[in-house]
DNA sequence: CCTAAACAAGACCAATTCGGTACGAATTTA
DNA sequence: TAAATTCGTACCGAATTGGTCTTGTTTAGG
């Protein structure tokens, strides 16, 4: 279906909270650690995001990996936004996550091997033609547009139902 | 890596293929079909392409399901544009092989499970718009723009390679 | 009528990828 | 030292994908 993976959009969410308690905390400056600004723990967007704990945590590493956050390891630790949110691109978290945007093999930087005899291939103009446009348009979005003009609530509702496999559904319980 | 799958790939070379032997027999007329004008069957695509014949017509059919090709039943039969290549984008192949065109579950028609409470999501607007870039961008490209100024060899030699898995590598030995 | 050529439809299977979990190690503060 | 927290990686089950196969159905032609 041409859909980006489920990790990708859980990023993004994850993104947006970090960024919607930024904007938070310039008014309240209430948080759970000791007053590190800014600084957000996996377990608490885990709870804000409704996501599971581990999931999120492995989603922040990637993230601070590809240079969008900045990490704070040890007690008090956590993480931040590296930049601030209208200078992080759509575009810049999907690859994060994702990797290079490519819509085919052939089209972008060959990371990985390319389909031999692309050099034959008569479309590979045309797919790249498409491929910078897909990337200009994740390029075009910041962080910041993508959230709401007002802030986020404090306490946000659980996003995303886990579909946790065997029977079990954790994010409709915590929002019973 | 936001990337559309192979088969999708397959399906536009098929295209590619189909309009170009379209603009070939406008010329020269020769065909392996008792003069079909403009028809081909899976088989003979399958060998001007280098890909299985049975993933072929698998692709042929879909496309012929998505109103893309017409279709004739029978001995001599086969499968022919429905449209003139300029009237054929690439965002009507990839639906026609994968389904509409949504980069999140929230984005686009609600085919299938939304994520839950997307109501409470700050982000489906931003998706929105970014969903929509993305349409755009593939509908502004037609199979015809696709094809190189010249049409395509009569004999074009097998692209893509096969990737066969207990270490065979067809399309290579093809190539040498 | 009979056969061959071709599409139609779907079942089926192997391989990969994806989503998610788990555990141990490193690092920082108290 | 103890607690909190990230880091790294390995792992597993399930879903998806890529590809094959089998069994019709339709048409042309002898
Ligand atoms: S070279 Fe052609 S066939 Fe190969 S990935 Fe690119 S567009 Fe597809
Ligand atoms: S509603 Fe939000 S979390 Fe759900 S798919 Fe859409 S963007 Fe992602």
């Amino acid at each position: 279906m041409l859909k980006l993976s489920r990790m990708t959009d859980y990023a993004v969410l994850i993104m947006a909270q970090l960024a919607g308690a930024d904007q938070a905390v310039a008014g309240t400056g209430s948080f759970a650690n000791g007053g590190n600004e800014g600084m957000d723990t996996a377990s608490g967007l885990a709870e804000r995001t409704g996501l599971q704990q581990a999931t999120v945590a492995k989603l922040l590493r990637l993230l601070a990996q590809g240079g969008l956050l900045t990490s704070q390891r040890g007690a008090h630790g956590g993480y931040m936004l590296a930049r601030a949110p209208q200078d992080i691109t759509v575009s810049a978290i999907v690859t994060a996550v994702e990797g290079p945007i490519a819509i085919t093999a052939c089209a972008d930087g060959h990371s990985g091997e390319p389909c031999s005899l692309e050099i034959l291939c008569p479309m590979s103009h045309g797919w790249n033609r498409i491929n910078s446009a897909i990337r200009t348009a994740l390029a075009d979005i910041t962080l910041a547009e993508m959230l709401p003009p007002a802030p986020l609530p404090a306490r946000a509702a659980p996003v995303m139902a886990a579909k946790a496999g065997p029977g079990k559904d954790a994010a409709l319980a915590a929002a019973g």
